[in-house]
DNA sequence: CGTGATTGAACAACAGTGATGTTCGAAACT
DNA sequence: AGTTTCGAACATCACTGTTGTTCAATCACG
């Protein structure tokens, strides 16, 4: 685990730390905790005071995605690798943003697709391929996640129609269905799931036994579910096709 | 100059060049010469053969971006402090494709500002900024370029009024006016420039004497012309501001 | 179909960059 | 005023990316 991540989960569950004892905790200098802190804060996660820091980080919200994006990366690859597998070549796809959905993007850098990521961290993991027709939608990243918002963002996807959506989500159930913690980044998903015929959500174990603040949809809307859970029957009786990675 | 352009420019200038010319040319080892290759026929630049290479760079078309991109800093960036000298904190601006631009962008990010750049290397430059609201146009990005194109970013231009247009271009003069070499970019400059209240054209002195093939607008829709050359009087006396850097 | 030239993969050497620790003067809190 | 904390500057180290070398495979041409 990176010493960022470690400073960060220390820092939020005693709610604050001194720089000493995050020294002591981590085992490096305490010059090199205060560049930490100086990096983590100026992410949002963390508030410097002299002699430590305290943590900004609410319940429901999430941790941003430079800590998220090593996080289980084994469980992402197999899972971007299925729903590379589900694309076929020609196809226009529509990618979601967030961790598991870059790894996807990673994939299939290489294919013969049309694809619209929805993050710039996707745009830029893309923006090299000579093989496929990229687009961006316009919008306003947000800090950090670099997830595209608001209504360019809706714009620019309300005047297209997709053959796939690929949708990552913070939390999926049968009863809530997908759910994020972001109130915009809901819009966006939902505004992409409607722009597409076929709708892929790849969603890791973690996810599913998770519910976040804002609605995107219901289970019923999507066509097929990606994931490295065994313990998915929940959504199959809802009539999803669950795909296990 | 580096060893790419080196190449580049040799192999335009005779057409074609085997790699053991290329070798004693640049003094590095024939091995060098042929990962150098493949790298500039990724580009686009020039074709391989076996033995060597022949140039496809067109008369009238401009090299690749990555091969611009340090020729003349020193300029650029005077051109650029005098552009970002131009506006006023609170401002929203559009920011053009180009090199010069991407000089602008650099020295915009800690302003606060709202920008909307016209190309994914000013959007990365600035999407870790703090201080300031990114808006990112949609659009195709143009392999290597990436300066975005097509419907997606003449709509995300047109549902938007700016305080300022920073202009970057390929070819300026009284007689023909801000012309580009491709037709597409000329479309959105054409399109950021109606969106604008007030427009500023970035021009170094190379593009004084040159002119491109498509024509974006005249001189007279241009507010302010900042340029590092001293023989502009063709342009003041189309009354135009001239700035000189 | 053979022969010589060319290519690219694999490894070694090297330089440049980024991360970490140490020191020390300046600033801040008590 | 005294003590603590901070951050700039420099030294060190690991690592990454670039270059050169070697050699087996491939290609073009007679």
């Amino acid at each position: 685990m990176s010493r960022l991540k470690q400073i960060t989960e220390a820092v939020r569950d005693a709610g604050s730390l001194g720089v000493a004892d995050l020294a002591s905790l981590t085992g490096a200098s305490e010059m090199t905790i205060r560049r930490d802190l100086e990096i983590l804060a100026a992410q949002g996660v963390l508030e410097r005071y002299r002699g430590g820091a305290r943590s900004l980080l609410l319940r429901g919200s999430e941790p941003p995605f430079a800590l998220r994006s090593d996080d289980n990366t084994a469980a992402k690859r197999r899972i971007a690798a299925a729903v590379a597998a589900l694309i076929a070549d020609g196809e226009s796809v529509v990618l979601d943003s967030g961790t598991t959905c870059l790894e996807v993007a990673r994939l299939l850098h290489d294919r013969r697709l049309t694809v619209m990521p929805l993050s710039l961290h996707a745009v830029n993991a893309l923006s090299s391929s000579s093989t496929l027709t990229l687009l961006v939608p316009g919008g306003r990243p947000r800090p950090g996640e670099l997830a595209l918002t608001g209504p360019l963002t809706l714009a620019s996807l309300q005047s297209l129609r997709f053959d796939t959506a690929v949708i990552g989500c913070c939390g999926l159930s049968a009863e809530h269905g997908l759910t994020a913690f972001d109130l915009e980044d809901a819009a966006v998903k939902r505004a992409a799931i409607t722009s597409a015929r076929r709708v892929i959500a790849a969603v890791d174990a973690s996810k599913l036994t998770r519910t976040a603040l804002a609605h995107v949809a219901a289970v019923s809307s999507l066509d097929a579910v990606v994931t490295d859970a065994e313990s998915a029957e929940g959504l199959a009786a809802a009539g999803v096709a669950v795909v296990t990675a």
